[in-house]
DNA sequence: GCCGTTTTCGGCCCGACTGTTTTCAGTCG
C-alpha cells in the first residue's frame, strides 16, 4: 500500500470489524468505520500530521488521533493487537462472505469453532450448520452462494490495488543503477478489472541488482523463485510479482510478449509463422536464418508483421487483429480526452468532502465542466430534502463565477424505483442540468420486471445517464438480471447514456457489456462517482474499461464540448 | 468514539428485506 492513509484506513476498518464481531458498542464500531473512511479519503498525507492535525479530519477525535499517532510512530496499534489476540484472523474473513455479518460470524466461531472460509465451506458440506440458530436451509444456501462469489474473484486482486503495488515496484526498480527501462506488462497493462499477478519488465545489461532489489522490497513477503532471467516474489497481500530482465534491444518484443493476452499472442505468432518468421519475447526472427528483424520497440514488431501498433487494452483477441489488418482500429478514448466528471458526491449526502473542495479539486484537474450529483431523497439514509438540494444549487451558482473556465452543472443521482419511477416530479427535475439515475434497491426483481424498470427510467425525459447500470460489485455481487439488449436499445432510442462507473470495485458497465451496448449505438459517460477528492483520480480505471470496450471520443459524452453535451442532455426536447 | 449556531449528554443514516422469529434479529445499502 502506497499511502499511510490507506494503511491506517485498513487498520481502523479491521478494528471496527473486530469490535462488531466481539459484540462491542455498534456506534463505536461505526465511529471507527467513519474515521477510517475519512482518513482514506483525506487528500493530504497523514504521515506529516500531529494529533491536532489529525483531529482536523472529520470524525477523528482525540482517541482515534492518539491511536493513529501511535501507529505512525511505532508501526503498531496496541488496542488492535489486543483484539486480534482474542479473535482469529479467519473470523474476520467470514464477514466478507455476502450474507454473513459479525453476529453470525461470531456464532459460527463460538459454537462450531469455525475460523476460516475454508472451514465454513467444509462445515456446510458436512451439514454441520443445520442445528445452529439462524442458519436455516435458505440461509445456508445464501452463504454457499456467497462463498462461491468470493471464490470466483479468486486470488485475483482489484485493478486499483495491483496498479498501486506495480507503480511502487516500478518506481523502486527504476532507481536501481543500470536501469534503462522499467514498466509493467500483463493483464495490468491491458487494464483488466482484476489482476492475477504482476509482470514487471526491466531492460538492463546485468540482471542481478534488480533481482536482489525485488527480493528486498518492503512489499515483498516471500521469494518464490530467484534466477538470472526471472524472479518471482509474493507480497503480503498475496499478489505474485514476476520480474523479467531483458537486454534493451529486446524491450519491444518483451513488452509485446508479456503484455498478452494469450489469445492475442497466439494470433500474432501465427501471423509471423505464415510469413516464415518466429516471434518470441526476444524478438521477431527469420525462421530460416535466425536473423533478428525487429525487437527494440512494439511498434517495430507490429509493423514488421504488417500491423499498426495496437493499444494494450484491445489485445484480447476480440477482433483487434482483423480491425488492425483492415486499418479499422478504433482511436480509443484517453484520460486526456475527458473534459468533465458527470457523477460525483459531496458531504451533503454520503461524500466526504464539502462542495467547495470537490469543485476546487476538479478545477485543478483542468476540467471544462463538472457535475455535482448528490443522492436524492428516496435513498432514505442520506436524508436529502428539496430544501437542501436547492440550497446546494444556490451555492453552486455562487461558486460558478470563481472558477476560471470550468463550468458547474447541478445534478442529482436519482433512485430508480421497482416500477421505474424516480424521486422527484418532472417540474422539480427540470431544474437540474443533469440527472443520473441508478438502481439502489430491489436487486432481485425478475428479468422482465427489471427490464421494464430500466427502460422506463430511460424513457423519463429528465434521466440523462443510467448510473452503474448492472450494480454488480466485483467479487461480491452479481449484476441484476435484465434483457440488456432491450435496455441498450431503449438507451439509444431515448438519448440516455450508460455510465462506465470508474469505481474499481464496480467498473460498471464492464468491457463486454460496453461492446454489446455500442452495437446498439448507445452513448456513454465515463464517471468516477467520487465520494472524496482522491476518488477523482480513479477516472483512469473507467477510461481503461472504456478502452477495453473499444470506445472512442465520439462515443463518450463527457469528452464533448459543453454545447454538444448540453444538447444531448436536453434529450431532443 | 464523535459531535454540538438548541446540547459536554445523548444522540448517532433510517428503512427495507430476509429468513425463520411465532414478534424479531441480522444484514444491507
Amino acid at each position: 500500500m502506497a499511502r499511510p492513509n490507506d494503511e491506517v484506513e485498513a487498520l481502523l476498518r479491521e478494528y471496527a470489524d473486530l469490535i462488531a464481531i466481539t459484540g462491542g458498542d455498534a456506534f463505536k464500531a461505526r465511529a471507527y468505520e467513519k474515521a477510517a473512511r475519512a482518513i482514506g479519503g483525506y487528500p493530504a498525507d497523514i504521515a506529516g500530521l500531529d494529533e491536532d492535525g489529525l483531529k482536523e479530519i472529520p470524525n477523528v477525535g482525540r482517541s482515534i488521533a492518539d491511536k493513529v499517532v501511535e501507529y505512525l510512530r511505532t508501526g503498531r496499534m496496541a488496542v488492535l493487537e489486543e483484539r486480534r489476540a482474542k479473535i482469529p484472523a479467519g473470523v474476520r474473513e467470514l464477514i466478507a462472505v455476502p450474507g454473513l455479518g459479525p453476529k453470525k460470524a461470531l456464532r459460527l466461531y463460538e459454537d462450531l469453532h469455525i475460523s476460516s472460509v475454508q472451514q465454513l465451506s467444509a462445515a456446510l458440506d458436512a451439514d454441520a450448520l443445520a442445528d445452529l440458530r439462524g442458519f436455516g436451509e435458505k440461509s445456508r444456501e445464501n452463504i454457499r452462494h456467497g462463498i462461491e462469489l468470493l471464490r470466483r474473484a479468486g486470488a485475483r486482486v482489484p485493478l486499483s490495488t495491483a496498479l498501486d503495488t506495480a507503480e511502487e515496484i516500478v518506481a523502486e526498480l527504476s532507481r536501481v543503477t543500470g536501469c534503462r527501462r522499467c514498466a509493467c506488462a500483463g493483464s495490468l497493462r491491458r487494464m483488466r478489472e482484476t489482476v492475477g499477478d504482476l509482470d514487471i519488465l526491466v531492460a538492463a545489461r546485468r540482471s542481478d541488482p534488480f533481482m536482489a532489489a525485488l527480493c528486498e522490497l518492503p512489499a515483498t513477503a516471500e521469494v518464490v523463485a530467484r534466477g538470472t532471467k526471472k524472479t518471482s516474489v509474493r507480497t503480503a497481500e498475496g499478489l505474485q510479482v514476476d520480474l523479467r530482465v531483458l537486454p534493451q534491444e529486446s524491450w519491444g518484443a518483451g513488452m509485446q510478449y508479456f503484455t498478452g493476452s494469450k489469445g492475442h499472442n497466439i494470433r500474432t505468432r501465427t501471423i509471423a509463422v505464415h510469413q516464415g518468421l518466429k516471434l518470441s519475447e526476444y524478438g521477431l526472427f527469420d525462421a530460416g536464418s535466425g536473423q533478428s528483424l525487429a525487437s527494440r520497440t512494439e511498434e517495430e514488431v507490429y509493423a514488421r508483421l504488417g500491423l499498426p501498433w495496437i493499444p494494450p487494452t484491445l489485445r484480447e483477441d476480440r477482433g483487434e487483429i482483423e480491425a488492425a489488418l483492415h486499418g479499422e482500429l478504433p482511436e480509443v478514448v484517453t484520460e486526456r480526452d475527458i473534459r468533465g466528471d458527470l457523477h460525483t458526491h459531496t458531504d451533503l449526502t454520503d461524500g466526504l468532502a464539502p462542495l467547495e473542495e470537490m469543485v476546487a479539486a476538479a478545477s485543478k484537474r483542468g476540467y471544462a465542466y463538472y457535475a455535482v450529483t448528490d443522492h436524492a431523497p428516496r435513498l432514505y439514509m442520506q436524508r436529502m430534502t428539496d430544501e437542501k438540494v436547492l440550497a446546494q444549487r444556490e451555492r453552486l451558482r455562487e461558486l460558478a463565477g470563481t472558477l476560471g473556465r470550468m463550468r458547474l452543472l447541478h445534478g442529482t443521482e436519482l433512485n430508480i424505483d421497482p416500477d421505474g419511477e424516480v424521486d422527484w416530479p418532472a417540474g422539480f427535475l427540470a431544474g437540474f442540468d443533469v440527472c443520473v439515475a441508478s438502481v439502489h434497491s430491489h436487486f432481485g426483481l425478475g428479468r422482465g420486471a427489471m427490464t421494464r424498470r430500466l427502460v422506463r427510467a430511460c424513457e423519463n425525459p429528465y434521466v440523462n445517464i443510467i448510473g452503474h447500470p448492472t450494480t454488480r460489485l466485483i467479487g461480491r455481487r452479481a449484476g441484476v438480471d435484465a434483457d440488456w439488449d432491450e435496455v441498450f436499445a431503449a438507451c439509444a432510442r431515448t438519448g440516455t447514456a450508460l455510465e462506465v462507473n470508474a469505481q474499481p470495485d464496480r467498473l460498471d458497465l464492464c468491457d463486454v457489456d460496453i461492446l454489446r451496448a455500442r452495437e446498439h449505438g448507445v452513448k456513454f459517460a465515463v464517471n468516477t462517482d467520487a465520494h472524496a477528492v482522491a476518488h477523482l483520480a480513479q477516472l483512469r480505471y473507467g477510461v481503461g474499461t472504456a478502452q477495453r470496450g473499444w470506445l472512442t471520443r465520439d462515443d463518450v459524452i463527457n469528452t464533448w464540448p459543453l454545447t454538444r453535451l448540453r444538447r444531448f442532455l436536453r434529450k431532443g426536447g
